[in-house]
DNA sequence: TATTAGCACTCGCCCACTCTGAGTGCTAAA
DNA sequence: TTTAGCACTCAGAGTGGGCGAGTGCTAATA
């Protein structure tokens, strides 16, 4: 199964042209666009032994030959030339984008934006259930007499601002106070960690005010969305792929892209394990019937060294796999500068 | 064009046979469907009637008839039964949210959701930029000695949270100061209205600190997403329409549907300017050309007697009205009625 | 031995054609 | 005013032939 370089070259060939015109790719035209110096008689020769190997199949007898999975995962993992950076005019793109003024999800919709725009495809951005997230820091503002704002801020970059109507009316002093006692006592610790055991003793030790405790803390632990969140760019991209012609599968495709949870999964599972590293997933390795004639790429990105969600792409088998590489690559890159600058506080 | 009592309950008839199976309606199944006590000949002649009214017509000679748009406006304005309350199970959705724990993009992208389950239908809702909103309250959090968290609280309910690194290191007094003097300054003002001669101002008064001061009203002014921001929920809907059964259709619904500032336009417009009441536009009544087979119901709500956004839904003009309207109008109380309670401070 | 020209063969696609059935409009009778 | 009957229309499904792209095989060639 070794291939000569020769069948490389055909193979590699033959996949950049199908991968730009959706075409079945016939003897004579790979002949004619590309100068190996050979005939189509002997093209044919290597193409035929090229799908005895696996790596590529015809659509039927009378039609020219198209990659496989297989193909492409020699096409990814072997063949194709990286791109290298993308022309300034693209990552213009980059800097018109002000991430610092924006809360994590909005700049992680822009980054799936400016991914699908890179890529050219659809991109798709996943941000973990911030459930394990660690308090960094709480603060009790007042409103009025009444009722008091608690900001939280997480080591994950969340923000979460809660109302909270006090049971008894307070003055800013003491929610100074307040504020202090919440912070030495739940500093770094998980926001789903707060047990009524905990509550109770603090409740306990700060008897005075433990019904506005017990309003506050209900409120701190209240849970932040459950599920995985997941940002899409450029959906309509896959409606207009030709191997998506068939209602069904755009049906199936976008009804799929509306499944956050299903989407975070092969997210989650797709990503590689070394942050900022792309993994290519293509067609049936991925683990979801409704994506086998689809492939993924996607990158982790970071903040503090723990990887915290990924950056993907998607599109039909046919991907531009070097663009899309380098796209997911280097938005997962500056996703990971641009939390941990805002987010990754120096105590973390 | 007064229709007489026959002819409407014929026009009601077939719509909503219509609205049911999509299938031209002929005269023989209206005649079988519904008990009007007339033979399909009959009926057969106050079609072809209703279609000189130009309330129905002809997809082509052989085939049943179909609602015009104007005939669906006759339709919803004089003849549809309006629905009553949802069942228990389907307003029980709306419990199994707790509102009260998010932010506002959060509520509104969740209200897109339930919405699109109530009105079985793809839901947008529209929550206009923060341009024009008021600063309520303003608080300057000490992060480190360098670094400050900036966290402000408008009248639209927004909660912005910006982070600030400090030109010169503060203790925790001074920017408790910082933020008494802030608010002292730009409570209810606009965000947008921060003029360079106002900051100019403050930072003359309070010259000590003019360079903080600079950076961080900086942070405060820099400009909200431009756009408005539009969220939408179940596209997929409009995939599985037969009458979008073209994928050109499709396409251009999808990436329609990804173009948020049109998708604001319409919404904006089509609201009625009474709020929590449902406007209807039906197929070329809507200004966009990619919606002229559409129909889109929408329903404002508002804060504090303001209108703030619109609540609607969208589907081909083959739309189950009487459901969609009471999704909406419900959907934009709900939404009213949480974000005064959340939003709505006393002082506004 | 590797390459190439030639040729028969396959098969999807397109087009024209027909047939069928649903639904109509019109006319004349009830 | 309503209805039965009938001729007519037309979209859609099904059919069959021609076209063309592309192949595999064989035999000739370098």
């Amino acid at each position: 199964m070794l291939l000569s370089s020769r069948q490389q070259a055909i193979l590699k060939a033959l996949i950049e042209d199908y991968i730009l015109t959706a075409e079945p790719v016939g003897s004579r035209v790979l002949a004619k666009k590309f100068d190996f110096g050979l005939s189509p008689a002997t093209l044919r020769n290597e193409m035929a032994d090229l799908e005895d190997e696996g790596l590529l199949r015809q659509p039927h007898t009378s039609a020219g030959r198209i990659p496989s999975d297989a193909g492409y995962r020699i096409f990814v993992d072997v063949l194709m030339e990286r791109v290298g950076d993308f022309p300034k005019e693209d990552l213009g793109i980059l800097e018109r984008f002000t991430f610092d003024e924006n809360d994590l999800y909005e700049i992680l919709q822009h980054t799936a934006k400016i991914t699908a725009v890179l890529a050219q495809c659809t991109a798709i951005v996943r941000a973990p259930q911030q459930q394990s997230a660690r308090l960094k820091f709480v603060q009790v503002l007042p409103l009025s007499a009444q009722e008091a704002l608690v900001v939280v801020v997480t080591d994950r970059g969340g923000t979460l601002n809660r109302r909270v109507v006090l049971p008894t009316p307070m003055g800013e002093g003491e929610m100074a106070t307040l504020t202090n006692f919440l912070n030495f006592h739940l500093r770094n610790q998980p926001l789903n960690g707060l047990t009524a055991q905990l509550v109770g003793a603090m409740c306990e030790e700060l008897s005075e005010y433990a019904s506005v405790l017990e309003a506050l803390l209900a409120k701190i632990m209240a849970p932040a969305p459950t599920q995985d969140r997941v940002f899409v760019a450029n959906a309509s991209f896959l409606a207009e792929q030709p191997e998506f012609g068939e209602l069904n599968k755009i049906r199936s495709l976008l009804s799929l892209l509306e499944r956050e949870s299903a989407l975070a999964n092969v997210m989650s599972q797709a990503g590689s394990t070394e942050t900022e590293i792309a993994r290519v997933l293509i067609g049936r390795e991925i683990p979801l019937a409704d994506l086998h004639e689809c492939s993924v790429v996607t990158a982790p990105y970071s903040i503090g060294h723990q990887v915290f969600g990924e950056v993907g792409v998607m599109g039909p088998t046919r991907l531009g796999y070097p663009r899309a590489i380098a796209a997911v690559e280097t938005m997962a890159q500056h996703l990971t500068r641009t939390l941990s600058r805002l987010f990754g506080y120096p105590g973390a």
